[in-house]
DNA sequence: ATCCGTTTCATACACTTGTTTGAATTGGCA
DNA sequence: TGCCAATTCAAACAAGTGTATGAAACGGAT
């Protein structure tokens, strides 16, 4: 029974400090929506500190069982590759159904570092991201420099993570019907990864669309907002 | 000398609310910093509250002032347009010399959109988001459907966003090197702005890559990793 | 110099915070 | 049954929270 209340304190504390965050989640808030004394939060996890970084790895625990890391067979080819990426982590940051609780407390973690990210960001996001520069290793040019490819993988992650972090935002923009059939993580995937391919393409063969590249190359001149 | 410790308490706010956030920020904390009473917030502001929309409200002013909108001569292209877009939203995100606290606070805004937030978000994002739906009315075709105009821009902004957004992150992974020069504004926006432009051109003319575009078109079958 | 509205200040108030304490309860084992 | 460690509980703790109060200080107009 020991565990069971144990157990109980970290599902219930990971929404609640996914939506108020770790300032304005209190200890008693947590303790009525488990249905246990104040006391056991520092009884079984030593105090509130304590039970936030374990409530983060264990929805990250959780998060990482549910969605496993993208996988293909030997012969799939790197657009087939970068589609399955691209899924698994809008999978991760969407959640299905709702979008998860447990996706936010990474989002907060990722806007202001704590001990709890630190542990755990070495195992969850090194990983995604080694496996994304495999997959551009094999699409872009052996010579391309390393900031470029950087770069590159964070235009990536970025379309990606936008729809989690600025969800309230979307939904403002595109004006409620947030679940629709273009917004569905399959369709969603589809046009990151197309986006991106064709992306990777102005970087990969240069010589394809002279008329835009052109005109992007040497535009600042034209910045009538260029301050100082 | 009224509007003096008024202004000072909502300059010294600012940083305070961005560091902390709003749960995390004590009123005796900010009057200190002010050098003022702790009555001095009600007084002027009315309570904790007030104060906390009344700095977000002149976070932005100052952020709108210091980077205004993007302005282009009629004759630019809408390549130069997106470029001088995306510098400018770069511009406001990351700011100059160091990442500026503002901009911490609109993206706490952006995780969780307080009263503030609605209170600015009309003038602050809509404008943008208009200014944006207005360039790629001219890079893409005349019958693209409107969700995928939509996508198209929540890529764009998702890029530049995400480099404020996981701004620590991203420190960790490339290392360290944060503000050297392939990471200097200028630079990510010509990169952005390129790998948008051919992005865009994916969709607009679909007939270019055939190569990729097919390889990307069903890939699901390949999903190893796909839980109903 | 005197007055009066505005602004500051020290102090206090009620309340919540995380944490502690020591007694009560539980549940398995001899 | 009786014992003991593990667990739960109500109550209390000190510290910190936002806010309110009423007196003091200020500063220009009379």
């Amino acid at each position: 029974m020991a565990d069971d209340t144990r157990l109980r304190i970290l599902r219930v504390a990971g929404p609640i400090f996914a939506e108020n965050g770790y300032e304005g989640t209190t200890i008693r808030e947590i303790c009525a929506a488990a249905d246990v004394n104040v006391a056991s939060v520092n009884y079984h996890f030593g105090g509130k500190e304590t039970l936030y970084v374990e409530t983060v790895a264990h929805a990250y625990g959780e998060r990482l069982q549910r969605v496993p890391p993208a996988a293909w067979s030997p012969e799939a080819t790197p657009a087939e590759q970068l589609h399955a990426f691209v899924t698994t982590i809008l999978k991760r940051c969407l959640g299905e159904g709702d979008v998860g609780w447990e996706s936010r407390l990474l989002m907060r973690e990722m806007l202001e570092p704590t001990d709890a990210c630190r542990m755990v960001i070495g195992e969850y996001v090194r990983p995604q991201w080694n496996q994304l520069a495999q997959i551009l290793d094999r699409l872009l040019p052996a010579d391309t420099e390393e900031h470029v490819r950087q770069q590159i993988a964070f235009s990536i992650v970025g379309q990606c993570v936008y729809y989690r972090m600025a969800n309230e935002l979307v939904l403002m923009l595109i004006g409620g019907d947030w679940q629709s059939d273009p917004y569905s993580i399959e369709r969603l995937a589809q046009h990151i990864t197309q986006f991106s391919l064709a992306g990777i393409h102005g970087f990969a063969d240069p010589g394809k669309q002279p008329n835009l590249r052109q005109a992007d190359r040497v535009p600042h001149a034209v910045m009538a907002n260029d301050i100082h």
